[in-house]
DNA sequence: TCAATAATGGACTATAAATTCCATTTTTTT
DNA sequence: AAAAAAATGGAATTTATAGTCCATTATTGA
């Protein structure tokens, strides 16, 4: 076997399910009642859970599967549970054989590139959370001058956000470590400090903002993960995790939520 | 059984997460990362899964888990298991959502710059030459050194292709026109350019553009369209459109060539 | 009402996944 | 540099779950 005439899409399994439910015994109709009505529990349930959600025998629930068009549960279980975590099974796997091969033809890495970068947006809106943003917003709305530092592979993420504010007169300023200078002393009170920094954070960020949060400034971070070392000292956190090659990630859904954060900014104060 | 010490909530697994993970050996350090970064996936996965991604064996994940507090992995599967109500329904419709429903705040804002980043993807796909990418490599991969320039909106996609030659051992420099220095004579005979401009384009960059290839010095534009000013100039130009949303754009086309390009100059060196 | 057919429930089996154990490797300490 | 401790990988074991089968029960039509 291997093969199957299921459906192969969510929306194909709504409407077979549509299709076949028309004229179905009673137990099997209270499967495809309660699947309708909860589509989102096949991913992460048991047969058995499903069968008593519904009120049957697990082995009606299997039949049930079945004449949907499915070798059985796993199958069906299967659609839903490909279908939740999005395509990015494995990225960085894929790209490393890309390296190795060394034969991929530009366009071929640069295909992986762009579906590597979609999915990083895909997943973007599906960890932020809206309140976070919110807090991000308004702490840097108020700020009195926001001070921005960012470095080596955030240093591009940097940068754009300083030309963003400097764009839409809101005062900012990039610390961008030229000829090792340090600006810690510009850093005031009623100023807010916005640190960018993703694995392997860089030593500067993460002593910048311990020095600032000893003083009581407030410290805006856009980081990967919730491991990240900014979590500590009670930043307000955007995390931002992106598919990486080897020490390269595409920042696509970086600067996605770092120009929205801007451009969100830029328009509170100017009300 | 029954009984576990591990972390209740999402929120408590958060901080147990985080308040271990600072010393933790390599591969145990690969699952915490691994998980922070892909939360969601541990309802729908298996052990295997998980511990594939994270580059380990099951055995590490298992004792990854057991360390975080849980009896094992299923315990740890139930929490996100039953907290699940879904980062559903899926990506379209959420997006959807966010942009009806939280009109003006920051997140509809946030999903606007995710559509447009999305679109600004495909487009890329679609426009790119693959000859041209190849030209653009070849070039840059024979080069004995790279130059690169790129100001104000251009200046993080220039800063983030010096940093990712760097990290690949690719000769390159950037020109960032810190304190107004002009570096033009750093460009010699063998090396090549690679300039970053968009609308409004930087005089600067096509002074400098100018000046080296009235020298016979080869040139790689990325640029937008086909009617930006360095064209005039006979350079190997891979334009992308960027969509945009308001006066900002997110880079992320931009940047995605830009790191496919790096990475395909960086592989084709090392062979 | 009785026979034929379809549907159902529950026990049984096969399969796949979680978990444990231990030999081997790596790191740390003396 | 050697010994001790910790970490790791992979095979072996256990457990849970999917999937099958068949006797029993309900349904339908004559």
């Amino acid at each position: 076997m291997g093969e199957t005439g299921g459906p192969a899409t969510i929306k194909a399994f709504e409407e077979r399910l549509l299709e076949v439910s028309e004229d179905l015994p009673k137990r099997l109709r209270q499967c495809a009642d309660y699947v309708a009505a909860n589509k989102d529990r096949i991913a992460v349930s048991t047969v058995a859970e499903m069968a008593e959600g519904a009120g049957v025998q697990p082995s009606a629930f299997m039949r049930f599967c079945q004449i949907l068009g499915f070798s059985g549960f796993s199958e069906m279980q299967r659609l839903f549970r490909d279908s939740y975590v999005g395509g990015w099974p494995d990225y960085s796997t894929r790209l490393h054989h890309l390296r190795e091969k060394a034969e991929g033809s530009p366009s071929a890495l640069l295909a992986e590139f762009v579906e590597a970068g979609r999915a990083s947006l895909e997943n973007l809106l599906k960890t932020i959370e809206p309140q976070t943003i919110e807090q991000a917003v308004q702490a840097l709305a108020g700020a009195h001058m926001i001070h921005i530092i960012g470095l080596r592979r955030s240093f591009p993420v940097a940068s754009y956000m300083a030309y963003a504010f400097e764009k839409m007169d809101v005062p900012a300023m990039l610390h961008s470590a030229v000829g090792r200078l340090d600006n810690r002393n510009a850093i005031r009170s009623g100023d807010v400090l916005l640190a960018i920094t993703f694995s392997p954070y860089s030593s500067e960020t993460i002593e910048l903002v311990e020095s600032v949060r000893e003083r009581g400034i407030p410290v805006v971070a856009l980081t990967d993960t919730i491991v990240s070392p900014l979590r500590k000292f009670d930043a307000i956190a955007l995390s931002v995790s992106e598919v990486d090659f080897g020490a390269f990630r595409s920042l696509s859904a970086t600067l996605c939520l770092a120009i929205a954060l801007s451009v969100a900014v830029g328009t509170r104060r100017s009300v």
